[in-house]
Formats: structure tokens, C-alpha cells, sequence
DNA sequence: TGAAGATAGGTTGTCAGACAGACGATAGGC
DNA sequence: GCCTATCGTCTGTCTGACAACCTATCTTCA
């Protein structure tokens, strides 16, 4: 198969080949777009995924919700505040346990979620201009199938990697 | 018209299709991982970008490496601080400009630089474990490519985006 | 030559976000 | 009725990003 067209750099150790950095390059321009894009909504981009999870899927209750998003617990707080305030959820009672809290979306917020999907997706392709047209979705599909990896298997550590200095020892110091 | 949209991703808007949170995730454990790895590297992955392009690239200035990494001179002051005590760079005067530093890798931060490289390389191939193998290099390619021309193109700012709320504007109001 | 502005690097202060920990309320086991 | 675990919330701390300012030096122009 040709899909080893579009990488052409080798064993290049260039600049290209730092993909920390690249990975970081790309997510700050998304970030950039897409804070913009989405100023009017709650916290931005944040409010856009917790919006998008809340939506698209059936989250038992704000922990879940957080352990999905693979966020802090305490954000989750402020953020569905005003994501409810702005009316686009609403935080419900949990039939069973009284203190756990179903997150559900509004109506508004559905139109709200779709509408910026649109905009999201078209910035998405904005800031993947480098990328010829059909390897951007291929793209967007290896990167979202690496993370859903990891999320699964990531419990945030995972010990089993042994770690040994970068740096040589001090040399011969004479 | 026929923008031809391109990003349809037909109904599957489950979670997977949430680019940047998918970025935002592979870099965090990119981040974890080697940051674990780089400990005895002055600031850690930031160091390490600094000393590969010193050691890969000639790069004429300070200013200039901040350019190329596209970080702020402020932070490049003391990273560079760090990385000379340890041996792994100098700071020399420039020949024609007084004013300038000509940044340079030792022996030692060559070394170092190619251990870590290695290092690193390993550590992405876990994060990148999701995906099968030829695709690993591959998703670092597109990455190397977009960060690239994201690069490039970008003097952080793009005025071609024009904005408009994702909000429904307040329906029936009454 | 000397003044004015531009540029290199460095320093400081401010701000937002990440994260840990404490807290009240509630559930479940005994 | 107690004891412990869990849910959501709140608070404080810590870190990194970023802007603003400063000094030294270069460049330009009169």
C-alpha cells in the first residue's frame, strides 16, 4: 500500500522528527482556533468536551463523567456551574444515590454542541492545512485511536518502563 | 460554492472523534513518560527540545532558537542557564554582535542528546502502543508535517477565521 | 562624532490552570 | 446506631505562560 508516501523523512533527525514538539505545535494552534471559536461557550474548549461527552453519551454521574474526560473532579464542579447557568445542562438528582449528580444536556444544549461541532471540525481542518486533504482524517483517526488507547490502559501509570540516566557519568574529569 | 466538506465523519461522533481532546491525551502521556525519562536533564523536555536543536541545527542566537521552537525568550534565559551548568551547551559571544549569544553543544550534550534520543524514541513507541506498528511512524510523520507548516505559516496569528457564536441566540425569549 | 531608534538578552510581576487535600452529605456494612 | 467509603464541593498551593520593563549594543542618519 502507498501509505508510506507522505512521511518522507527518514531517519532525518531534524527538527520533524521531535514529535513531543510537533504534538505540542499542533495542539497549541488547535487551542488557539478553537478558544476562539468557542468563547461564547462556558470555559471554552474545556465546555465543549464536557459538552460533547454529555451529549453523545450516557454518563452515570459527574465521577464518571470526569474518569471519561480523564480530568479533575474539582473542575468538573465550576465548569458544569456555568455550563448549566448558560442552560445548556442540567444537574439532576440521581434517582439512587443522593449524592452523586446526573449531568443531562438541554435541548439548547444539543443545538449548542452541534453547532460548534461544525465549527470545530472546519478550524479542525484549518489547522491540519499542512496535511494534503485525505491524510487529515487519517490523522485525526490515528490520533484519536492512540488515545483512546491510553486512556484505557492508563490509570495514569503504568511501571513498566525502567528508567536510567540520560547524562553520562561525569566522565573521565581530568 | 462547494466547500465540499470534507470532515463529515459520518455519525460516529463518539468520543474517538474529539481531535484535540485525543491530542491533548497522547501528549500528556507523551509528557509523563518522558519526563520520567529526562529527570536528570535540566527541565526536562524542554531541555531536551533546546539541546536537540542546538546539537541537530546551526542556529545563529538565542533569539533565534526561541524562534525555531517557537517558546519564549524568557524561558530560553534560564534553561539555557541550566543546560550550561551541566556541561551540556555553552554560551559564547557572538563574533559580529556583541549583543548576541552564539549557543553551542559540548561533547558531553552531544552524548547526552543521543542517549536521550534513544530513550525517548522507546518511550514513544509505548505511547504510541495503540496503534500497530507501521502506523507509529507513520502518525509521527503527520504530526512532524503539520507541526511543520503550522510553524511556518503561523506568526501565532491568522486573521482568515471569521467568528460567530456557536450560541442559538436566545430563541424565544418570552 | 553623537543622538535616536531598533534589537539582543535578561529580569520581574501577573495571571490562569493543574492538582492535592480537607470538608459535608450520603450510602452501605455490621 | 456506628464506622468507613464515596460523591461532589471548596480551598490553597504550585507551576508554567506571558507581558512589560531594563541594560547593553548595533544601526542609521544628520
Amino acid at each position: 500500500m502507498s501509505v508510506t508516501d507522505p512521511c518522507e523523512l527518514p531517519a532525518d533527525r531534524k527538527r520533524g522528527s521531535n514529535f513531543g514538539w510537533s504534538l505540542g505545535m499542533v495542539l497549541r494552534r488547535w487551542h488557539e482556533r478553537v478558544e476562539e471559536l468557542l468563547k461564547d461557550l462556558p470555559h471554552g474548549s474545556r465546555g465543549y468536551h464536557i459538552l460533547a461527552v454529555v451529549v453523545h453519551e450516557e454518563v452515570p454521574t459527574q465521577g464518571a463523567l470526569a474518569a471519561r474526560l480523564a480530568i479533575d473532579r474539582s473542575v468538573l464542579t465550576y465548569v458544569i456551574d456555568d455550563l448549566a447557568n448558560a442552560g445548556l445542562i442540567e444537574r439532576r438528582p440521581h434517582p439512587q444515590d443522593r449524592r452523586a449528580r446526573r449531568v443531562v444536556a438541554t435541548e439548547r444544549g444539543r443545538q449548542t454542541l452541534a453547532e460548534a461541532e461544525r465549527q470545530v471540525a472546519h478550524a479542525e481542518d484549518h489547522v491540519l492545512g499542512g496535511l494534503p486533504e485525505e491524510q487529515r482524517g487519517l490523522f485525526r483517526g490515528l490520533a484519536a485511536r492512540a488515545a483512546e488507547a491510553i486512556h484505557a490502559a492508563a490509570p495514569a501509570t503504568d511501571p513498566c518502563v525502567a528508567v536510567q540516566s540520560v547524562l553520562p557519568p561525569s566522565e573521565q574529569s581530568g
